[in-house]
DNA sequence: TTGTATGCGTTATCAA
DNA sequence: TTGATAACGCATACAA
């Protein structure tokens, strides 16, 4: 292997293999046509020369950059984090590489990180929810660039989602609780200030609690950040309710581990005295003490599916378009019956 | 704003201006010398026709790409996201895209990946550990690719490294376990194979002892993903030793919950009957009963260090090729002087 | 099956 | 201060 001091073109593979630049790029690229010697010459220059394609000058001619964007809040929270790896692993298989930018719950920001992606010349880009500035989507249509919300399964006019149904998620979380026959409840939730996720699962929970005749004006909200010690703030904050709940859903598992950590401070039994519902199940709903009833996020899968959806062609995109995922409750043992 | 049917291009926006591309490219690339009216009606131009200058023409004639590339074992686990959002928030300051691969621990497919982020033109290259194949480094040495390595701070002959010295790490917590009067030790470290940081904080922690007259052959060393359930099967392992362990050193954060775990199941307390030490302090150490004590990894400071040595030009960058952060013991509560 | 010629959208060089 | 022109490296249309 030659030591070069630039880096080896095409057309030096053309002229080590004896060919044309057109034949050496067919090679490259998979064409068939190609006479089976000579497609041998050619992989064995381009090896010798260790002869890497310019992906700009290919992206440039081909307007194909094989490149995928993704924007979402944070990588520093799992759930995020967790679907990325899925996305990228998935990508990666098909050497496609992915892009990926943080907006830190800032829709204005996100815009920002939106339009740097456009001039990278992104095919498709990976969003998180369906709160976005309506320049955002305006940009991304204009150039044609496909997107896809995650967390979230409702699908806009344009654009694709696969996720779960935040709402719905709530509601699960309302009718095991009612189900348990509790009566007082509380929710701590994330801030729901253009955080469309965080805000539907608040509202389904509320929604199902009134169709049992619980008047929502009646449920103390409290809202936090994705924190341990925002979690258990908010719980200090339930509990000098005059009338304290006996369950509390928290709209993240970051935010419930925060809530027994509070209640173990102030010597509140859970679940005997309040029971707790998270969100998530990250490893961390096995870590506290006790162990975190929770909804199971399939971050993994949303991950996945949205890689299989950008790499999808147009036509089977059509079918693609909604996918909703499941939300399981997992039971463990910070929620209990509530006691007479 | 007009809808356009494709996209603008500099040539569109010279035309609506009034003006040659040159000028055009010249106030797009904040070049001074253009008359203050004519810049004006530039930027108005791109604005009126939503231009979004193309990526890969101007990497392809530039040969800048403003592309980073990253390849780290997982996104999975938080000590590599934080570090990655770090890195991106920074890099995103100065108008700098990260490409991201993962290589899930494995030295071939890292290989792999890096081939890609060459294709990609990335400017740079941000690796975890000093552990690489031979032809990854010659690669991208070839392409005069500048690279980071991470979470170490062994800089090789060429490349840089920001990070810490896993071997002084393992011999800190050896020395702090000593100094509470152990005497007898095991360990739960990471997969060792091709991972130099695991191997590193290993070989630390048993030449301390060693040092403090401790035979190392006596020390069992067991090894296991960096999975709760395999923290824990790792301790019962310990456990059953003819003389089990007072002190147990683990690999990492979640090791160290899943060997607490095990403690719990199997009715040992912690850290009455067995002191155990993390790695990382990731937020799971506040969250394990008893909280972890444990050795800080900086590694959102890795990672804004790391963005700020590849956006450093290349004579900075001289003074920054190796840089070496702290690890901070943090005491809380699974630690405790031996029972005599 | 292979080669030749052209142009993708931008920036750099040069001249004016 | 501005404009004309060429070139970056590759893939494609077309010819052979």
């Amino acid at each position: 292997m030659d030591i070069e001091d630039g880096s080896a073109k095409l057309i030096d593979v053309a002229r080590l293999a004896n060919c044309s630049p057109a034949t050496v790029s067919r090679v490259l690229n998979g064409n068939p046509n190609v006479n089976e010697i000579v497609r041998d010459r050619v992989v064995r220059a381009a090896r010798e020369l260790g002869y890497v394609p310019n992906g700009s000058a290919r992206a440039l001619r081909s307007t194909r950059t094989r490149l995928v964007g993704a924007i979402i809040p944070t990588l520093d929270h799992a759930i995020y984090a967790t679907m990325v790896d899925a996305l990228q692993a998935r990508l990666s298989e098909k050497d496609v590489s992915l892009i990926i930018n943080t907006s830190g719950y800032d829709i204005d920001l996100e815009y920002e990180q939106a339009r740097l992606l456009v001039e990278r010349g992104v095919e498709s880009v990976v969003l998180v929810g369906s709160t976005h500035l309506p320049a955002t989507l305006a940009m991304l249509e204009q150039k044609r660039i496909d997107y896809v919300y995650t967390y979230t399964s409702k699908a806009m006019e344009s654009g694709a989602a696969v996720g779960f149904d935040n709402e719905k998620a709530g509601r699960t979380a309302a009718r095991y609780l009612l189900d348990l026959g509790h009566a007082q409840f509380g929710m701590i939730a994330g801030i729901t200030q253009d955080n469309d996720r965080a805000a539907g699962r608040r509202d389904g929970f509320l929604n199902e609690l009134e169709r049992s005749g619980i008047d929502r004006a009646t449920v103390p909200v409290v809202e936090g950040a994705y924190r341990l010690d925002d979690g258990r703030r908010c719980m200090e904050r339930l509990m000098e309710e005059g009338t304290r709940p006996t369950a509390v859903f928290c709209g993240s598992d970051i935010l419930a581990a925060g809530a027994i950590k509070c209640c173990h401070a102030a010597g509140i039994a859970v679940p005997r005295q309040v029971s707790i519902v998270g969100f998530d199940n990250l490893e961390i709903a096995e870590l506290t003490s006790p162990e975190l009833t929770t909804l199971e996020v399939p971050a993994r899968d949303m991950g996945r599916i949205a890689a299989d959806y950008v790499l999808a062609s147009p036509s089977q995109r059509l079918h693609l378009r909604q996918r909703e995922l499941a939300i399981r409750l997992i039971v463990r043992e910070s929620t209990a019956p509530v006691r007479r």
